[in-house]
DNA sequence: CATGAAATTACCCGTTG
DNA sequence: CAACGGGTAATTTCATG
């Protein structure tokens, strides 16, 4: 299965459904898509092993670690430091994801932290290891996160 | 168990086994976390039921399903227009994911779109929605996106 | 798509700290 | 009160034809 386009309607509903429910039952995946269990067995197998399900995650309420506070992390690297700073940010356990962007900014990088101490001592380390300007813009409320394929088209 | 606070150092190596590894059997997280799989059942029910775990979901690659270009938008609301705005963004399916936040911006939002002409559409009515300008940084590459629990500290 | 075998889960128990 | 270890029935997954 090349990775484009070997998906029809029914690859779709599967992922829509494991999107929504990733420890949904070969069964009941069966039942909402109208194929057998067999059926839907090698499928999800197939999309797996061609990287269109890439891993199956448990949603961890941040607070609920102790983390309530999120803030997103805008870097303005310049040319000669842009190598690396991924990794060095994967280092930081606070930065839970980093995205390199155009635009103003160069990377992006979402923040979790306990409290307003923890925010300083991230936002430090941060630009510790960019040497950089940073731009940084609160969460307040989250009110969804959702897969692209939740809700994704026919064709 | 209260939300706050009622987990203890297992609690949190079986988050951060299920938030690396969604799908993982109650027998190996019994052997990564040292607890017998009873044990482990029963801490993992008990943290589904609080809402520790919020859910289980599938990690669809974006671009397999045909949407391959990825943004962030940021949205400066009046005052007036700010109620339901969130509503309103969680109707448009290429919206992903929208937060309010404290900054420059009233609300940040990430997008999911198949081309340069989704992109536009999208943006135009996010746009009509809001009724107000907008800024948008587009995504280059996810590095990476992980649980605020993956790597969650002891205590 | 169907079938049988293997694995996993869910739920019981009595015992222990 | 919770964890352990064992045991079993029901379910689910897996590898076939």
């Amino acid at each position: 299965m090349a990775r484009g386009e070997g998906l029809d309607s029914a690859d779709r509903r599967l992922l829509a459904a494991l999107a929504a429910d990733g420890r949904a039952k070969l069964s009941a995946l069966a039942q909402t898509t109208g194929m057998c269990v067999s059926t839907v067995q090698n499928r999800v197998r197939k999309l797996e092993e061609a990287g269109v399900i890439a891993g199956y995650r448990a949603l961890v309420d941040p607070a609920a670690v102790g983390r309530p506070i999120s803030a997103f992390v805008e870097i303005y690297a310049e040319p000669d430091d842009e190598d690396g700073v991924p990794e060095i940010l994967e280092g930081i356990e606070e930065v839970t994801a980093c995205w390199s962007v155009a635009g103003e900014a160069t990377h992006l990088v979402k923040i979790s932290v306990a409290d307003a101490q923890a925010l300083d001592h991230v936002l430090s380390r941060i630009r510790a290891a960019v040497r950089t300007r940073t731009r940084i813009t609160m969460v307040l409320r989250t009110h969804f996160e959702r897969s692209a394929a939740a809700t994704t088209p026919d064709q």
